[in-house]
DNA sequence: TATTAATCGAGACGGTACGTCGAGTCTTTAC
DNA sequence: GTAAAGACTCGACGTACCGTCTCGATTAATA
């Protein structure tokens, strides 16, 4: 999730005439993104904002990002892209799959940014599609592999719907962030984790 | 649910001069803004929209809803106040709480009006108050009461926290409707109840 | 020409509800138009830095100016809105029409305003009906009066065409003011009147 | 009037190294700038439109204008080059002084690229040195010459100013052009030129 | 019965932001 | 070197919305 909308070109550029895109402009663009999600939420949320405070023009904003919402969720994910640290037992695994929220929501601003950028996703399509894909990658499929090993292994029930797991595991993060508007304590995850592997052995 | 945010006052009125609140004025602004989320979301939710199309003045919403989240929050709340149906089993008691917002997401724009008053309690402070203390009225006191009865009739462990029951139980709704932005299928509720139940039995 | 584009209200006000027009921001908005005009010219003409300096909204400038180069007219016409003076001979009563232009020319920043009414009045077809209009209340119709009084007294012939007699007349005050840029000097609008009848005694 | 502003180099030119300026790009510019000039008038004139319709790089239009009324100037002058047509009486050579004017007012839309031509040259400085220079060889030069005949042969009074001659001569066209902003009828110059003649016989 | 205090609609106002476009400058590639 | 392409910052465009205010009309309780 590192690059922006428009830049579908991978190995073969074209080799077009012109200046390339600025990697500074955009550093500084996201940076505005986070600290302006944090002073004004998403209803408030402001391009001139962010325009002034990153020292770029509107013009530059709107080329890179032509739908408001996905430099939210973009700000948000690249601070998201921890290293899944921790150990091999099954229920570290699967924590690890929260500790990146867990860890940014007591992390500085980090719980305004992960707010603002939920709830552009929620309010805007095409930042709920990108956030949605995200999610898939680093989320969804890494679960996957998990719980097809575990059910190799005769660990859990063969028996569960993928997409309803999913739901199982993040959604109380939604909600603390969301409605309580509340950090999540230390040992969250772990905690999620246990109880989503009791539901599972049923 | 169904004053406005000044008026706590109640029964001992101090009996001023003047014409009364229009009611019919409340009704109008109310659809609008049901109408105004379905059709601009969150974040381009517009009073002056609001004022055009319930011929009101814009005097008028601010004296009544000075912080507009609030109006989102009691355009929704106004129609999750649905009759508690059902069985007495205690899976049908708990499905009970989710069915409004299984029932709102498939009727209608139920599902946008939704989103939009989740999204202004998430992003407003005053609106996440009142929605949480509407939750509060409709969700957690009842499902306290359910619990207790269980617990004494030694049905489930005694040993719960009642805010993380709480969290449990709604937050798979907050993960379809924002994260998703996907209608409930029918027998959500009940699905979701049973598994909470068989949480608690462990 | 005291009054701004819409208003074609007379007399009889249909009294409707709400705020008047505010005569305030109205002269302001004129005066900053003036300086406008002498500090950008016709093309650097800003109506962002109007409203800044008038302390004005841009939406209250273009509530009552939808044509921009309107402004400029009308913020130059109320300069030119001088007294006739001067004696009865028909040389000065001719030269008094054009005393107010003479006089502007030479008045602070008049030339630089009068420059830029007519270069709105110019580029711009709402801006130069309403100076058309202005002339023609303001210029021709004095002009045939006189022409019919002299005609009358057998002091010049019978045989000219209005609208070239107006061109004639008024004509070298635009080459003065745009071509050569330069303002009038005294007792020019004299000299102009006296070349004038000396052609139409012929 | 044919080369651009930068260039006052002639002949000699000093033998630099690297390709010469393109004429192809030179007459596409000019072609796009008379467009522009009718289509959107002097205040609303674009220079990146302008490169976009002449396929150029706005790099190469400032390069050889760095003033834009220049371009409209010089694009009109290139259409007002016209052979002097037409007979010796006097009335004849001085009408051919205003032919190329009436005769681009009614081709296609000259009247337009003429009008933006005068609008730039009065609004901005450049434009209007340059302006005057042109006038200066095609108008007022032909004109001392001619007038200095005609004095010799005693067929008019030697006591003229000609700065006042050309005012006299001249600024009827700006009259049509700008204030009345339409085109001459046919016979405008000769006309123009017998009025002008008989003033000087006084 | 008048007075008075509140209601309501309409809408003008100074601001700020919207999303687009133009002004000039600069960078990259091609010739 | 010239040229096309186009990214960049800056600022203006004309529109829309914000929240406050003023205005005329209306509606009840109070004097």
């Amino acid at each position: 999730m590192d690059k922006a909308d428009k830049s579908g070109t991978d190995a073969s550029a074209p080799r077009r005439q012109g200046p390339k895109r600025s990697e500074s402009s955009r550093a500084a663009i996201l940076d505005a993104t986070r600290e302006e999600m944090v002073n004004h939420g998403w209803r408030k949320f402001s391009v001139d904002s962010i325009a002034r405070n990153a020292h770029a023009s509107k013009q530059t904003i709107y080329r890179w990002w032509p739908a408001t919402g996905t430099m939210c969720v973009e700000a948000a994910t690249v601070l998201l892209q921890s290293a899944a640290t921790g150990g091999t037992e099954p229920v570290d695994r699967i924590a690890a799959l929260l500790l990146p929220f867990e860890a940014l929501t007591r992390t500085g601003n980090g719980h305004a940014v992960l707010r603002g950028a939920l709830l552009a996703a929620s309010d805007e399509k095409e930042a709920g599609e990108l956030w949605r894909s995200w999610l898939k990658s680093n989320v969804r499929a890494p679960l996957r592999l998990i719980l097809a090993e575990l059910a190799a292994k005769q660990s859990i029930s063969r028996d569960y719907d993928l997409d309803e797991m999913v739901n199982l595991l993040v959604s109380p993060v939604w909600h603390k962030l969301l409605v309580m508007r509340a950090p999540m304590k230390e040992g969250f995850s772990r905690e999620q984790a246990g109880r989503f592997l009791r539901v599972l052995a049923l």
